[in-house]
Parts: C-alpha cells; structure tokens; sequence
DNA sequence: CTCCTAAAGCAATTATGTTTGCGTTACTCG
DNA sequence: CGAGTAACGCAAACATAATTGCTTTAGGAG
C-alpha cells in the first residue's frame, strides 16, 4: 500500500476542480457503502466526471482511495507539546480518536486494513514516528516505551475503529492513557 | 458481516467435495493474491468447480469468505482452564497468536476488516465472550476486567495481524499479558 | 433399489468494469 | 495574449463478472 500523491503538472483549474469532486464523491460513497462496493464508474458518475480520467489519473481504485485518504490526518501537523509526556500523549489520542469518529475516515481505514500487511502502511509507519518524537521529548528515562504507546494506546484504538467503532467516545483516549500510567 | 453457514440439504458426497474444493481454493488464493484481488470465477476454476455453483450457494464473494472463515479458529473449541486467570489468559492469547501466524488466516482477518463495523463480527463477539467467562471464573474481585482484556491484549494483537505480522512471535502473548499484570 | 429433487454443470446472455484512439478544452509559460 | 500541450471527454472495443434457463448428476428418504 504506497501513497504517493499522484501529481499533475497543471494542478489548477480544471484539474483542481476534478480532484475535489473526485475526492468528494470518494468520501460520501466510502462511507454510504463500505471500501468493497465503491467501483471506479461508480465514483466518476457521481463525480460528474468521465471515468476515463479516472482510470488516467489513479490507475485503479486502490490508488485512488490511498491518495484521496493521505489529504486526512496531515503527516505534517503539528504533534502536541504541553510539558508533560502524559498530556501530550493525551491530546494526541484525542486527535486520533475524533479522527476516527468520523465515519468516513473509518471506512477508509478498513478500507486500507483489508490491503495491509505485507508492507508497513504509511498510516502506521506515522503513527509508530509520531510516538517516537513524544516519547523521546522527555527522555530515555521515560516510564513509556514507543512500542508499549502502540501497543496499548494506538492499537486499542483502532481496533475500535475497526470493530466496535460505537464504544468510541469522548472518553476514549483519557482512560486509555490513564491506564498506562498506571503505577509508573 | 453477517456469517451464518450456508446450508445444504444434502450436505454429503459431491456437495461435500465441492464445498471442500472451494475451501482450499479460497484459503490458497486468499493468501497467495490478497482478499482484494480473488474473484470468484478465479476460486471456481482453481478448485475445478462451475462458477455457476459457486454463485448460487453463497452469492457473492464476501459471504462465500465469511462462510469459509468460520470453520477457522471454532467457536466450541475448549477455553484453558488452568487455574489461575493470568495462566488461562497467557494460553488462550497464544491460541490466538498462533492462529493468526499462519498467513491464510491473517489474510482472512483483514479482508473480514474491509467490511467490519456496522455490525459486531462473530470474530469481536467469540472474542469478548471468551474473555468474559475467564475472568468470571475467578470472581467478580479479578484484577482484570473483560473490557481490559479486548483493549490491552486482543487489540495489540489483532492490531499486529492487520499491520505488523511481522512483529508477532511466540513471545507477544506472554509479554503482553506481563503488562496486563504489572502492579496488580 | 427406486424415485424425487436438490445441487451441480453447461452455454448463452446480460451487465459491468477497463482500455484505447481520437478530438476537444483550457492551463501555463513565454 | 497566443502557442503548445497536459488533462479531459466521448465512444467504441474489449475483458471479465454475474445471471439465467435448461440439462445432467447423484444424495437420501422410503
């Protein structure tokens, strides 16, 4: 599953406006019919677009919907800094959390959970990156792992996401991030 | 993803065949191509049966994989009883461990992943089920809460299987239930 | 063993997804 | 602006998936 944006060498204009109807379309169908029943024709008919340029621009579905799904959750964000690994940690769960509370950006990770495994997904190399920087703000002497962020914090997040996307709430990332501070 | 076992009237003989035929094949394929690139008149071909059958006693291809998944990892199976909690945990994560090394049966967790959500998978509720009646075998003072179980043991480990197999060996289940019971 | 019919096989048809060649539009650079 | 060309749209060709009516095979009850 490699993401690299498909580049255009004349992105305004009509170009543009594809892409944002392109992408619009992506997103409501997603998530009115699941990764699986999304078909090519079927995104550029509601698009108003031709699926020739589709097909032109992406290749296949696969593609696409890895390039339409890298304009969420930016990479390049900024990652929580509050003083305390605990705090940051925190907000950055939270961030994940209402991320994935969206319906559609949950479809789109089934969606790529279906096409993981052989190679690292750019979703979780980020994820994996992120927590690195966090943990190691504060130290080697930090009572937290990188490994243990995903494991405990990370994983049972999106294994919600995924599974049980309806025990997600507000409260999610706060208790998670209690309990692994717990006794430490 | 609803997985009910298609039935058969006459469930023995060439039925049987065919249904054993289209099992390998699923399992094979699955594995070699990924759940997204196996159709269904590649499986008929490869078990050396009419797509027409395949089409008529499943429909399609996402109720055809349930199906076959099902008779994976079986719900009846006996749940350890070794008598303590964290020994019975210990030895059914590793069951779980075990079971998805094996890559058809990741491949078949990830493509199950694709169209998870909506409704509770029988995978998540066995799961949850099996983690309820352990920890109630030791009463209601255990340490360890069935919700505890699904954040901090299934979920790093299903989250592994999805998008870091290469990451789970015959130590996670052990490490991972040590975390569960660090300072309790 | 015999009959009944469920399930499988076969072939023709329909539907849908994908590719391709070519003409048209309109972005971008000078 | 105006020329050059990238990207789009259209339509036809192609490929493959799904459906359907009919025939054949064979499981299982009596």
């Amino acid at each position: 599953m490699e993401t690299q944006t498909v580049q255009n060498k004349r992105p305004g204009g009509r170009s543009a406006a594809v892409l944002n109807s392109v992408k619009v379309a992506v997103e409501e169908l997603v998530q009115e019919r699941g990764r699986e029943r999304v078909t090519i024709p079927m995104v550029a008919e509601r698009a108003g677009v031709n699926p020739t340029s589709v097909y032109r621009r992406w290749g296949d579905l696969q593609t696409m919907i890895n390039d339409i799904a890298t304009y969420r959750l930016d990479p390049s964000r900024p990652i929580p800094e509050t003083g305390s690994l605990k705090s940051d940690l925190t907000a950055w769960a939270r961030e994940i959390v209402e991320h994935y509370r969206n319906p559609t950006n949950a479809a789109l990770l089934r969606g790529g959970a279906a096409s993981a495994g052989e190679t690292e997904s750019d979703c979780t190399r980020n994820r994996r990156a992120e927590a690195g920087m966090m943990v190691q703000r504060y130290g080697t002497a930090s009572p937290i792992t990188p490994d243990e962020v995903l494991d405990h914090l990370v994983a049972p997040i999106i294994y919600r996401v995924i599974f049980l996307p309806w025990t997600l709430d507000e409260t999610t990332a706060d208790s998670l991030v209690d309990v692994l501070f717990a006794n430490r």
